[in-house]
DNA sequence: GCGACAG
DNA sequence: ATCTTGTCGC
């Protein structure tokens, strides 16, 4: 086993590996998807990276990642999709499974995760300009959430997008979509509580990798389409419910 | 010791 | 996250 020392370290908004204070410890598939060639043969594409301050060109293509699982035992689906942007149109799907150990600690969701997400991204035969995850980014207690883990071993930029909170505190957003909140820990802004629909709950969202926050929100809500969740964690989550029926 | 705690 | 029925509301 690899032991991998990270730092989520906040650059424009953005992580970048650093010397740091956090061990990860890498899977066999965290490992592999240190060579990026191997996973992604056409990763030459570097124009079509997104990096903050750069807009999302129209055909840009958005990531969704998802996890699901069946209580009792430790068989993980996970499913990527691509979306194409701002149409939000299907363009692939991949999958992946595999059994999981590593119990469920808050603060180390992708030691659980992210292994079986990232055999799924090894499937994927296009590169998306950016990964929208079902987790936090930097809005960690060490800065390293689940979209800032995964957003650096692909080094693609990466938004942590969230159901609930981890840390931090914040006031109610406003009730209008793309109405939203500073999440502050410790001082700093490390997130937004926002609002993408009304009437109902707001999501957490945060910088993954490559990404500030502002412009986290601004992808967030081009994605959203009626529903609290933006398109690529919805397809996502819709994508592994899917996968795991088929296999019961 | 107590409360909080992504999934 | 998963399990689980009905139910309230647009």
């Amino acid at each position: 086993m690899i032991l991998f020392i990270l730092r989520g370290r906040q650059e424009n908004g953005g992580t970048t590996a650093g010397k740091g204070t956090l061990a990860f410890a890498s899977s066999s598939s965290l490992g592999r998807c240190l060579s990026r060639s191997r996973i992604y043969p056409e990763y030459h594409k570097k124009d079509l990276i997104l990096h903050d301050g750069v807009k999302i060109g129209p055909a840009a293509v958005i990531a969704g990642a998802d996890i699901s699982y069946i209580r009792g035992s430790d068989l993980f689906f996970a499913a990527v999709v691509l979306l194409s942007d701002p149409d939000m149109q299907p363009l692939a799907e991949v999958h992946a499974v595999g059994r999981v150990s590593f119990p469920y600690i808050p603060g180390l969701l992708s030691f659980r995760e992210g292994p079986v997400l990232l055999k799924a991204f090894e499937n994927l035969q296009q590169v998306p300009d950016l990964v929208i995850f079902d987790g936090q980014g930097i809005a960690h207690p060490r800065g390293v959430g689940l979209a800032a883990h995964l957003g650096l071993f692909l080094d693609i930029p990466a938004i942590g997008c969230d159901k609930s909170r981890l840390c931090g505190e914040y006031r109610d957003p406003g009730p209008c979509p793309g109405d939203h909140e500073d999440l502050l820990y410790q001082g700093q802004v490390i997130g937004s509580v926002m609002r993408t629909k009304a009437r109902v709950r707001p999501v957490f969202v945060s910088p993954g990798h490559l990404i500030s926050l502002g412009r986290s929100r601004e992808v967030t809500m081009r994605c959203c389409r009626g529903y609290r969740l933006p398109e690529p964690i919805r397809q996502a989550h819709l994508a592994v419910n899917r996968l795991r029926i088929a296999s019961q």
